[in-house]
DNA sequence: AATTTTTATGCAAACGTTTTCGCGACAAAA
DNA sequence: TTTTGTCGCGAAAACGTTTGCATAAAAATT
């Protein structure tokens, strides 16, 4: 009764048939006369029974589980993506192990590994900012199982890969500021390893370089946290040419520009505008002016990653390298003009 | 070579021995020579053997998963907590699926089936907001697998469970209003349906009672998002006695109430203060005065879960109601005196 | 030398499915 | 009547492990 889970042994069992009957009639196959499958329907419910997704994955070598790898679970665009993976691979029957490498190059490797073990049907990842040897990602697709990078990709190993326009949306933002009469544009740029945010320091030069205006390094500075834009902020401000408008590589560290510009008595967006990226929506909503950002459609993201992935599970040749680019949109609101 | 993973067998085959010798000197079995194992674990790495988790679970009834529902990953709550499972979990080898319910009562019950399909060997859940209807949990624990409750939990189902002090924490809020001189304190309630809810609300009474305080209703008033916070708050600032001290369900709806005092030109904290409940680094870094708030330690809260989880596991009577208190903190900074 | 004990290994069953193959019954066609 | 075909079902193998039991060889004891 409440000894464990029934099975369709238990069934076969019951109704004095052979378990591949009831096996054949759970799946309604045409063999099966009606009347059967009825009775096998009836006595499952009866014995509440569960099809054991463990026997089930080994007899087809399908475990329908994907595993997810990001950096870090608590950042709010992490955590986006990683409803949207969840929320399609539900509907198609799957189910997510999750793992962090909190930004560990190392930790990457064991999650791999551990996916591996699991015999997950396919792996998403968004690479580590540490990462810089990629042979585990080869590994995976040496084992046959398809593999789908998502925002943080990786150009050294051929796979799906599933990004939105960070130049074109860095593009749009530093446009903006030109066409609102700035000339004097910041960037507040993230850690170089990364491609996102070489793509969105790229997005911003190439506005400049469109306008003629030539790029002043003193303008270029690294800061991807609170406190880094706060500081490398005041700096910007100590320089002989202030500038009128900065572009920071993420909204938290907009939001540490914008306390410094506050502290010093700018005013925005009269006169420093600012635009941060990702439209987190706590961020964008509590600073004061509230704060203009490209939107990321993280899940959508998601979503897309785990599609393509899905896609690609049961193919002969899973890893076509397809870049899915979703769309990034400016934001405005109250720090720019 | 790349077909597949290597199994036990191809070791077996390659060596010239038997399967059952190969899994007994992987699993370092007394019964087997130095000689044997070391020639088994080489063949293995040659071969890059990572062990089948799928058949190691069918076989020994245990899959070395567990299940993780919450209402929304994209909560930094949520995702800390989540991220507090995940690395417990891993220490032990074991995963985590998650699960999100979105605050729906349906998606739970299929969640739990799903799990129980997938048949992890223990299940940490935090319930839904619209659950009101327990049989699914009692469901769970039926099938004898270990559940524990987290941060929302559920007092009809006997099961250990993991808090942390709602009611202390709110306490502690309205004790250091009273105690700066704070008499008319206001609080923004959460759902009545959270028991998380009833606690904070609960504390905040206790303290107004202690103090022989009269309670007011028109200052206690629902509201658990940014938008119902302002909103309320502006209600509050009609009031013929306005209120001299606001205490907030969450964080989020603090910010709401923040905006709503600084537009209608309150001094916070001079005129009125405010404390939230959960200590988000990013709403309480953002906010200007920066706000003070309950920590609430979700990262902990997370691991203590997973632990109790994995410590009921192959147990014979695993269902202790055995409630895990975790302290909460009240953080000072510049919305209180 | 004969017996017992220890050591190291293999056989086979089991976990819960799915699926290939085959078979008997019965109906339709020759 | 024989042949052919369809229908409904069962037997058994397989997926990759673990493990109780048996056993052969070697070592220790009598």
């Amino acid at each position: 009764m409440s000894k464990g889970q029934a099975t369709i042994k238990d069934i076969a069992k019951a109704l004095r048939i052979s378990v591949s009957t009831v096996s054949r009639a759970l799946h309604d196959h045409p063999d099966i006369s009606e009347k059967t499958k009825k009775a096998v329907r009836e006595e499952a419910r009866r014995l509440d029974y569960q099809p054991n997704l463990i026997a089930q994955g080994l007899r087809q070598q399908k475990s329908h589980l994907i595993g997810l790898i990001v950096p870090e679970i608590v950042h709010h665009f992490f955590s986006t993506t990683l409803s949207g993976v969840e929320d399609f691979a539900n509907s198609q029957g799957y189910h997510v192990m999750v793992c962090q490498s909190n930004e560990s190059y190392e930790r990457e490797k064991t999650n791999v590994k551990a996916l591996l073990s699991s015999r997950v049907d396919g792996i998403i990842v968004s690479v580590s900012k540490e990462t810089t040897d990629f042979s585990h990602f080869k590994h995976i697709q040496k084992r046959g199982i398809p593999l789908v990078f998502m925002d943080r990709i990786c150009n050294e190993v051929k796979a799906p890969s599933v990004v939105c326009q960070d130049y074109e949306g860095a593009y749009m933002a530093a446009e903006h500021f030109i066409s609102h009469g700035r000339r004097r544009i910041a960037h507040l740029r993230g850690p170089k390893s990364l491609l996102i945010s070489k793509q969105r320091l790229n997005g911003y030069l190439d506005v400049l370089s469109k306008h003629r205006i030539p790029k002043k390094d003193e303008y270029i500075v690294f800061a991807s946290d609170f406190e880094s834009g706060y500081r490398e902020t005041l700096r910007l401000l100590d320089l002989h040419e202030k500038p009128d408008a900065i572009f920071a590589v993420n909204d938290i560290t907009a939001a540490g520009s914008l306390r410094a510009l506050q502290e010093k008595g700018f005013r925005v967006p009269e006169d420093i505008s600012v635009i941060g990226f990702g439209d987190d929506p706590v961020i964008t909503k509590l600073t004061v002016p509230k704060l203009s950002s490209i939107y990321q459609p993280g899940y959508e993201m998601g979503k897309m990653s785990a599609q393509m992935l899905l896609k690609n599970i049961g193919v002969q040749e899973p890893f076509p390298h397809e870049i899915r680019v979703l769309k990034t949109e400016l934001k405005l609101r109250e720090t720019t003009l």
